[in-house]
RNA sequence: GUCCCCGUCGUCUAGAGGCCCAGGACGCUGGCCUUUCAAGCCGGCAACACGGGUUCGAAUCCCGUCGGGGACGCCA
């Protein structure tokens, strides 16, 4: 296994260490342990990769050694790289090193990772790691066929944003690389799940246009996708483990393990089970039921992983227990059904969120006592309400993806933003998402929980009105409009008035809502507006508007002459022509420019309106 | 309480020892444009949680404090 992160606080026996400028210098030296864990690079690189030869030789004087430890390997700079490149793998060590091509050289100082990597079993000489990019956890990817990624969700309610942004990050990753993504029903809780809640996360998932390659409703040669379908696997595996004296059954009730629970809680003390079955033979007389639980190995012990996200985290044997795997019902619990399922669909790669890192250490065991290898590990921060609590349906109505639908949120929108929740891409904001696949990458997902607020949003939605072809837009438009009552075709009209409004309005409810006078008969005059406007003052000029409208061409520009005409003809300003007439067309003081407004109303339907004005002034 | 993670403008973030008395975006705000409202353009306000250390040099590395969140189920 290998480790490392540059961000790592714990890095325990100092296995890596930093490495330098790379500027302006040229071979290097390294430096090992006898431990062997320490590392050093006295030296900087212009560029490049490392290679490390593994000569050993004593720390000679005037050697820069960083570290307590003696020995040394000898590494050479191999060829010019413009990207940060991975180690080089040989013998055992492994080396990485990040350069900065734009700085001057200044002071050489230590900058890379250098990493130690126990021999690795089954997996010699990662050469093709030399090409590809460390990622934070200081791994090079391994050289692996294409990934396999999933996105778990259990249907017990609708798709939250959490869960769509796991599912994107997912789909993401595997979309880049040519990879597959799988979507799995963890529907094992049996009170709560249920078959509208999977309508429901298909429902948003497509909405979203996040496709899976293997799932619900598409099959795959891995399936079945719904884990209570998948009850058999689960029960083999439990028994082979037993078998293998790595689990065992559990024959303490509920009620005890509860009322255990419950003094330890009193006494303010963690509650871990406590292993009374651990070495049980048979079930104790009386007993029929049973559980079975994961058996801890003894003694002492750390569990670590390299985190993608996160960097290296670990955890001691003794926080952790003889956690239940499977209930007596044969149905898994979370952390049992996970890695079954997870190993058996050969997923390479889980990325999911933070509120999970807790659960790995108990997986990982499991991976191990399968003696099967684990995936890699990617865990997303959380998004966070208003409130800084984590986002939940509970809570926060705002966390349901089609409640943004109904609100007249693009699609295209919501990726946007909750693409840019925990990921960046240098300054950028709009990213479409041809250029979310090509960019995305775990390097720029943040480890920091950010907070949920829809503002952007709003003003990425509108960036989005406006991209889009307006046909489009018009299309999405009608079933708002049929909301507000109007029944419209996304034809050359509408989409004139898309055209017209997509800078006005921040959602397609809003347009809606503000496009609603050109489809009816006659407008609600605003009282304040038509106070206003509607005077006795305006009176003649209206009239004047009114009659040389009868004869205008009804053409944007040409409308725009008449009032621009009749203002001049007055000797006042554009708008106190222009204003009555809004108001008389629109029964309010805001719209589109005067011409393109009464276009969009119609010829007949303006005489009309502005005939009714006049008359109201009386 | 125990364990785990995190801590840059109000919010999303850039930042991987010198390009940073910290950049972008949203929001807020001043102005320009203008027949209204928008949109657009130009400008402004606004942050490295705190304290120690390492270093010639720290937002960046280390330690501590404080703060926030998450997990502690026969939920996922």
């Amino acid at each position: 296994m290998a480790y490392l992160a540059h961000h790592s606080a714990g890095l325990d026996h100092g296995d890596l260490l930093a490495g330098s400028a790379l500027q302006g210098l040229g071979d290097l030296d390294v430096h090992l342990g006898d431990d062997p864990r320490a590392v050093a690079v006295p030296a900087a690189l212009d560029s490049g990769h490392l290679a490390l030869h593994h000569g050993v030789r004593a720390p000679a004087q005037g050697d820069d050694v960083l570290g307590q430890h003696g020995g040394a390997a000898r590494g050479t700079r191999q060829s010019d790289q413009e990207r940060p490149e991975c180690a080089v793998e040989l013998a055992h060590v492994r080396l990485s090193v990040r350069q900065r091509a734009a700085r001057p050289p200044l002071f050489p100082t230590v900058v890379g990772l250098l990493e130690l990597t126990p021999p690795a079993r089954g997996r010699p000489n990662e050469r093709s790691a030399l090409s590809t990019a460390p990622d934070r956890s200081g791994n090079c990817p391994r050289p692996m066929a294409t990934p396999r990624v999933r996105f778990a969700p259990s249907p017990t309610g609708y798709l939250h944003i959490g869960g769509a942004r796991t599912a994107l990050f997912n789909w993401l990753y595997a979309r880049r690389r040519g990879g597959t993504f799988i979507l799995r029903m963890e529907d094992t809780d049996r009170e709560r799940s249920t078959p509208e809640s999977v309508r429901a996360i298909i429902d948003g998932l497509r909405w979203l246009g996040i496709d899976w390659d293997e799932g619900p409703e598409v099959g795959g040669a891995r399936g079945p996708y719904f884990q209570t379908e998948r009850l058999p696997l689960y029960r083999e595996w439990a028994d082979k483990l037993i078998a293998m004296g790595r689990a065992y059954r559990c024959y303490c009730t509920r009620e005890e393990i509860d009322a255990r629970r419950a003094i330890f809680e009193r006494e303010k003390r963690t509650y871990r089970y406590e292993g009374t079955c651990r070495e049980l033979l048979a079930p104790p007389p009386g007993k029929a039921g049973h559980v079975v639980r994961f058996k801890m190995p003894p003694g002492e012990g750390t569990v670590t992983f390299a985190d993608k996200v996160l960097g290296r985290i670990s955890k001691q044997y003794s926080d952790l227990d003889d956690w239940v795997m499977l209930r007596g019902d044969g149905i898994p619990l979370y952390n049992y059904g996970c890695v079954i399922d997870d190993h058996l669909m050969q997923i390479t790669l889980v990325g999911r969120g933070q509120e999970h890192v807790n659960s790995t250490f108990p997986q990982l065991m499991l991976y191990r006592a399968l003696e099967w290898e684990p995936p890699e590990l990617a865990h997303f921060p959380l998004i966070l309400g208003p409130d800084r609590e984590k986002l939940s349906k509970r809570l926060h109505p705002e966390a349901d993806v089609m409640l943004h639908k109904r609100s007249g949120i693009l699609p295209e929108a919501l990726i946007n933003f909750v693409a840019r929740l925990g990921w960046s891409h240098g300054d950028d904001e709009v990213i479409p998402r041809e250029r979310l696949i090509e960019w995305f990458d775990f390097e720029h997902v943040g480890a920091t929980s950010g907070v949920w607020s829809p503002d952007k949003l709003l003003w990425l939605n509108q960036q989005y009105l406006k991209m889009l072809p307006p046909r489009a837009i018009a299309e999405r438009l009608v079933p708002f409009l049929a909301e507000v009552g109007v029944s419209a075709a996304a034809d050359d009209r509408l989409e004139k008035i898309v055209l017209a409004f997509r800078e006005r309005a921040k959602t397609l409810k809003e347009m809606a809502e503000k496009v609603r006078y050109f489809f009816t008969a006659g407008v609600e005059l605003d009282i304040a507006a038509a106070a206003k406007h509607l005077s006795s003052a305006a009176k003649p000029l209206l009239a004047q508007v009114l009659e040389r409208l009868r004869g205008a061409e009804w053409s944007p520009q040409a409308l725009e002459q008449v009032i621009k005409a009749v203002s001049e003809q007055a000797g006042v300003g554009m708008g106190k022509v222009a204003q009555p007439v809004r108001v008389a067309l629109t029964g309010n003081v805001t719209s589109p420019p005067i011409g393109d407004t009464l276009e969009l109303v119609g010829r007949d339907e303006a005489l009309r309106r502005i005939e009714a004005a006049l008359g109201r002034i009386g």
